[in-house]
DNA sequence: ATGTCC
């Protein structure tokens, strides 16, 4: 009668078409949700993400169902691609459920020029962005030395601003304006500071990269319009994060944690998971270190993007102000935030599955998104006055040999997902593996073939991101449009990519 | 992801 799929130690039960649920027994305190077609959930059920999965749910103040979108795969202690809402009054705060590179994200700058403006250009292009945009592991940014680090962690882009480093509209166009006032830099480690010290404004290495791309489709004319997005246009894709700084806040906070709270820790399955009590000083400490990374890293995305601008003068000899080199949008996918959901509660008010709800509430919940995209539509006061009638975009990168997708905040992510969807393509293999298959020139030579052209500090890092090391982009992309929670606006496909 | 192990 039911549907169910067997994911070895699981039997999912379906919910409905791309929803599958883990149901709640033994110390779960709600469900578990995957929102996967079957083909994508072959792929999830060969590593730990079910089994980190179910432990999300043992989690104090977590409410209605533990969440793995359709690109999810193994992480530290929570999947990437999950998503969790905890309560921030009576529950608890992650760093594991947040991730190792805080503010990882993405975003995507506009231009006026089209594909044919570019032909002919590409290898003088990708040249000069290698060489003026910093990459790789360790040291080099484009801002060193001063108190860079400080201020933006404190101020984040409103800092960049004032330094020459973004305009007006780069502010109205990123999520909370480019700065969160929660922010507390006196909560970030001296050695967390001096790791930032000379990395602002740097893509980093691994699947960081910044992408020179075409508008190949545009699937929603209306929101296409609204987004100023159309076929064969040149945007520029931006991937990275808060480099050693982000990593050494979440390790300190992680040590911190399990030391001080052994408590909480011993009724979780996994130390990784280790979480800071709402209310708790640790707590409070740790989300405001994050929201000053959050800063940080926008800060290294605006650098990023106002150097591309530069070379994009220099390369096709007009001045950048003249190309409508705007910024779309930008999205964090590693990141736990203060938001104001509708959850169900029990008589006494605690959190729920939704199945025992006898009401339902307005709670201030730490939304942890790992890998996962806040989607939030139309009428949300957190969207951009210029976005907030249609939704907020929603950036998905894909692979080098795939592509990628612009896509819009869905009417039902509300309600099924927090708000969020899918960050990307997910991989397929591990690191290892992929330089065990691929060999970094040979890639570079398969792209060319496609018109890609791609330059990297490293020929192990293109082997790692070859285009076979990912999940099908578009399958990830057709289960989200489908749910409602992220619907399909454009698809881009590289002109050029650099990466560390 | 990450001064790819303090």
């Amino acid at each position: 009668m039911t549907d169910t799929f067997d994911a070895g130690e699981f039997t999912l039960r379906k919910v409905r078409e791309h929803v599958w649920e883990i149901p709640q027994e033994g110390e779960m305190r709600v469900p578990a949700r995957i929102l996967a077609s079957e083909a994508l959930l072959e792929e999830i059920s060969d590593d730990k993400t079910l089994q980190q999965l179910r432990n999300t749910t043992h989690l104090p103040g977590i409410h209605r169902h533990a969440l793995c979108m359709p690109d999810g795969h193994q992480g530290y202690g929570f999947p990437v691609g999950g998503v969790a809402g905890i309560d921030a009054e009576n529950g608890c705060i992650s760093p594991g459920a947040v991730g190792y590179d805080i503010n990882c994200g993405v975003r995507m700058m506009k231009t006026d020029l089209t594909y044919d403006d570019v032909r002919g250009h590409e290898e003088e292009l990708v040249e000069a962005l290698f060489e003026a945009v910093p990459s790789g592991l360790g040291g080099g940014g484009i801002v060193e030395g001063g108190n860079a680090v400080e201020e933006a962690l404190e101020r984040g882009v409103d800092w960049a601003l004032e330094e020459g480093w973004a305009v007006e509209s780069d502010l109205t166009h990123c999520e909370d304006e480019g700065r969160r006032p929660d922010a507390d830099p006196s909560a970030v480690s001296q050695k967390a500071k001096d790791r930032g010290r000379n990395q602002v404004g740097s893509l980093g290495s691994g699947n960081h990269f910044l992408e020179v791309q075409r508008v190949t489709d545009v699937f929603d004319g209306a929101i296409g319009d609204a987004y100023g997005l159309s076929e064969d246009q040149i945007v520029v894709l931006i991937h990275c994060g808060s480099r050693g700084l982000g990593h050494q806040v979440c390790n300190d906070y992680l040590r911190e944690i399990e030391k001080t709270h052994e408590g909480l820790l011993s009724q979780l399955p996994d130390r990784e998971l280790a979480a800071a009590p709402a209310g708790s000083q640790l707590a409070e400490e740790y989300y405001g270190a994050m929201c000053a990374c959050i800063n940080f890293a926008w800060v290294n995305r605006q650098l990023i993007m106002h150097r591309t601008r530069e070379v994009f003068a220099d390369v096709f000899d007009r001045p950048w102000e003249e190309m409508g080199m705007d910024l779309l949008y930008d999205v964090a996918h590693n990141i736990a935030k203060k938001e104001v959901h509708e959850v169900g509660v029990d008589a006494e008010g605690r959190p729920v599955a939704d199945a025992d709800a006898v009401d339902r509430v307005e709670r201030e919940l730490y939304v942890h998104r790992k890998g996962a995209t806040r989607a939030f539509p139309a009428g949300r006061p957190e969207v951009p006055e210029a976005y907030r009638d249609v939704g907020q975009p929603v950036i998905i990168p894909g692979s080098m040999g795939a592509g990628s997708y612009v896509l819009c905040g869905g009417t039902d992510s509300m309600d099924l997902t927090f708000g969020s969807t899918a960050h990307g393509a997910g991989r397929l293999m591990s690191r290892t593996k992929a330089k065990q298959e691929y060999w970094g020139g040979d890639v570079q030579d398969d792209l060319r073939t496609q018109e890609v052209y791609v330059k990297a500090q490293s020929g192990a890092t293109i082997a790692e991101e070859a285009p076979g090391v990912y999940k099908d982009v578009d399958e990830v992309v057709r289960v989200s449009d489908e749910l409602g929670i992220g619907s399909k606006v454009a698809r881009t496909f590289p002109v050029c990519n650099i990466k560390g």
